[in-house]
DNA sequence: ATCCTACATTGGACTTAGTCCAAGTCAATG
DNA sequence: CATTGACTTGGACTAAGTCCAATGTAGGAT
């Protein structure tokens, strides 16, 4: 456990947000002047295999990082402002997708992402 | 409707798969060479706002295009190779998220995604 | 048929997000 | 103290996509 590491650790800790690889490099940089880019990348690559952090790719743009790890949820993203909030729905859809429809794959995993307007892009 | 946007609808039409940008390009200069990127991507930004063909990430790596654009479904992706089936789950996830879910947020759209390994990539 | 104009296309420069790698640093161990 | 191995650094590199000024062209008006 490296001063890095921690201070990565640390961006994530608390902030119930879903920061880019870029600005958990800025809050970090703020913590620790001389972090490189490539160290958070690494860090937040192990976060990600440790389990500790999600990945979230909710559009085409950077991946986001969700210390939500531990709770599952899902997200529901503003298509104005790109403002991500973590969802519960009901129900389970892992069990909606039949045996028939899955190809022989062995299936581990389902992301659900609502799409909508928040309360302020939607007051156009 | 000029040559280069008939060779793009041609290009996804038929072919029941899911292709990136650079690969639509790649079929493209096979029929009309002198097609630019920069078109391709014009013109499959005008089939989306169109809604001829939808936009899928389902990872970090290029948008892919998806002709099949007229019957609602979801994707079954595949960890290991990346191969993309179309799927049709059962029941409704826009109702399974209750209003206290939504934050005020006007909800339109909801994309499901399921992660597994393919036959052939679980055979390790 | 010819001209005109608005729109489409081109190619290249640019941006963003991320990966890769060789070299440097550091701490612990023998 | 020297060795070892893991961690970090910075910069070069890549992939995917966007932007823009210059050029080309489709199709209506005459």
């Amino acid at each position: 456990m490296t001063a890095q590491r921690r201070v990565v650790a640390e961006v994530l800790d608390g902030e119930h947000v879903h920061l880019t690889a870029d600005e958990v490099h800025a809050r970090a940089v703020a913590k620790l002047p001389e972090i490189s880019r490539a160290t958070v990348y690494n860090t937040l690559g192990e976060l990600v295999s440790l389990g500790e952090v999600l990945e979230v790719t909710t559009d085409k743009r950077a991946k986001r990082y969700d210390p939500n790890a531990h709770r599952p949820h899902h997200h529901l993203v503003c298509a104005g402002c790109g403002a991500i909030r973590d969802v519960h729905p009901t129900g389970n859809p892992l069990a909606d997708l039949p045996d028939s429809e899955r190809f022989g794959f062995t299936v581990s995993d389902v992301e659900v992402t609502y799409r909508g307007l928040c309360p302020n892009c939607s007051a156009t």
